[in-house]
DNA sequence: GCTGGTGATGCATTTTTTGCATCAAGAGCT
DNA sequence: AGCTCTTGATGCAAAAAATGCATCACCAGC
């Protein structure tokens, strides 16, 4: 699009931080950079950035028109969307930030399936933590968001919720296997893994923790799932997820459904000590979104329905 | 805004339905506006246009990129008004769409004080019919739009409504003021002057005659209230207005509140033969409008509310 | 078949954009 | 203080893009 050429060339400086960083990203020349950005800025008739001796920083009027740029962005390839539409394939590109529970077992298989009736609708992941995620959904650097914590800003429009129990995840071999539901109690002393401070999980967990006076043996603390769930074929330990992230679509088992790995077992903490978390799917608040994304959201939606009818409201 | 040139004729061009014409109006050859359309065309991967003998005409493609350009046009202003907020002075634009209803009294008034408070901004005034002004919204050539009928477009969100019962203007001498409201039968064979059949006072009273099966002499049809009231000054007639045409803001009067003229003398059609009808202040939906024009819809409201608190909803 | 309108296109010209070299200013360090 | 390194700004020449003229091909109405 040649005629954006110079509100992407803002949207970069303004990241960067700096105009010759942003040249050698754009592969232009400082100049050319610099000269945009002052003719652009004489137009709007007041400076946009605040030049400091290391670089540059949006001033306030650059911050309104930056989120400006990016919304036009935003609908620009919502619009190319349509437009493709027109022509019957479906195209068009999703942009999703999700937490690291949802990306697990639930978008691969969402993703999957959608591309399987729509091959020319491509995706971009991010993992992220839940503000993270927020501050993405607003400068548009993603259409949809899922995140297992609490919504902190009010632009954020909560499509979906899926309230999920918390389960605990050990070996086969475990003393606690035989139990239906884990008490807090249980874990007393025992070896523990847990996920990152900024996961909801852990936040729940915690909370619960304190609540009951229980100080479990934290061997091991990880923001990746995959790194805590194998290390559990070396080590016996415990580890906590929720069951998007380890269940499959396809098999919906009953209590025992650890089909994500056959050595380890899965067993509900119990809601008294633990309180069940809320998956949040949302988007910008007041945003139309591309067709594929609306579609994309939609789908998973229906799909989350479809399979815990009772866990999933709005 | 030198970024938008080319999107600002493609509008041009799909107004003028002819890319000479256009090019005639931007005082730019045709061939250097033809190629910035090919240009653009080339860019977004389909024709936006189709080529007819006489012209060029929007095909589906490009009635979609239009709305979208449009809406960055108009997203632009409110953006630039938002940034000029920053130094102080609320500058800005705000064009209303209005029938002939409003823009008698209401609106200069309103302006006016508008305007009091806020020198640095200046108004558009198009007067038009119900259909016309959603047009005018949806086409983002007006920010709000107030309309005496009912609202057919689901694209408008009507932020306020005003009910407002029909009044019967007469001469000061007429054998009617002695009456506290007019029935319809009273206007049997009386000398009547109508507005046009596209106006929603026009059609509360056909639906009020037929229902009563009253017919008056009908002397003479106009779009122009100005013009029947002048007319009532040379001839003796009725004709007909909502209060919102007659009163002043300032002096709120009782039945007989006809400040608009002193030889004039208006009088309440009785509610039981003409429903009243329904001003609509609406705007475009999930459209966030320019400050000045937000802050604007804001007082009219709130002053409709503080003068006709009981007929005012939403 | 002519006329008057349309949009498309090749080529020379004008305008705009870009890149190089350089300047001035501020921060961090010795 | 003085040095260095980095930053954005600017003058001037080269490259690139947009423009205008003349012209073509096309279609409708007469």
């Amino acid at each position: 699009m040649r005629f954006m050429t110079s509100l992407r060339f803002i949207d970069v400086v303004a990241r960067e931080g700096s105009i010759r960083k942003a040249a050698d990203k754009l592969a232009i020349t400082s100049t050319a950079l610099n000269r945009r950005i002052l003719q652009i800025e004489e137009e709007i008739g007041q400076p946009l950035f605040e030049r400091l001796p290391g670089g540059v920083r949006l001033n306030t009027a650059g911050e309104i028109f930056l989120q400006h740029i990016r919304s036009q962005f935003a609908d620009l390839a919502r619009v190319q969307s349509q437009i493709s539409d027109l022509s019957g394939i479906r195209r068009g590109h999703v942009r999703i930030a999700s937490g690291a529970d949802a990306l697990r077992r639930f978008l691969p298989e969402a993703i999957a399936s959608y591309r399987g009736a729509h091959p020319a609708v491509s995706f971009d992941l991010a993992r992220c933590y839940g503000e993270e995620a927020e501050a993405r959904l607003f400068s548009l650097d993603a259409d949809i968001a899922l995140i297992f914590a609490p919504i902190r800003a009010a632009h954020v429009h909560v499509a979906a919720t899926l309230r999920q129990q918390i389960h605990c995840v050990m070996p086969a071999g475990h003393r606690l296997v035989g139990r239906d539901t884990i008490r807090i109690r249980d874990l007393s002393g025992e070896r523990v893994v847990l996920p990152t401070a900024q996961s909801g999980v852990r936040q729940l967990l915690d909370t619960a923790f304190l609540r009951r006076s229980v100080e479990p043996d934290v061997i091991l603390e990880s923001d990746s799932f995959e790194f805590m769930q194998n290390f559990l074929h070396f080590e016996p330990a415990l580890f906590f997820q929720i069951p998007i992230a380890i269940k499959s679509g396809q098999a919906v088992g009953g209590a025992d459904a650890a089909d994500f790995d056959e050595r380890l077992v899965s067993r509900p903490v119990d809601m008294a000590d633990v309180a069940a978390g809320t998956l949040h799917i949302c988007h910008l608040k007041g945003r139309v979104l591309p067709v594929a994304a609306a579609k994309f959201l939609d789908d998973i939606i229906t799909g989350l329905r479809g399979r815990y009818s009772d866990e999933v409201d709005q």
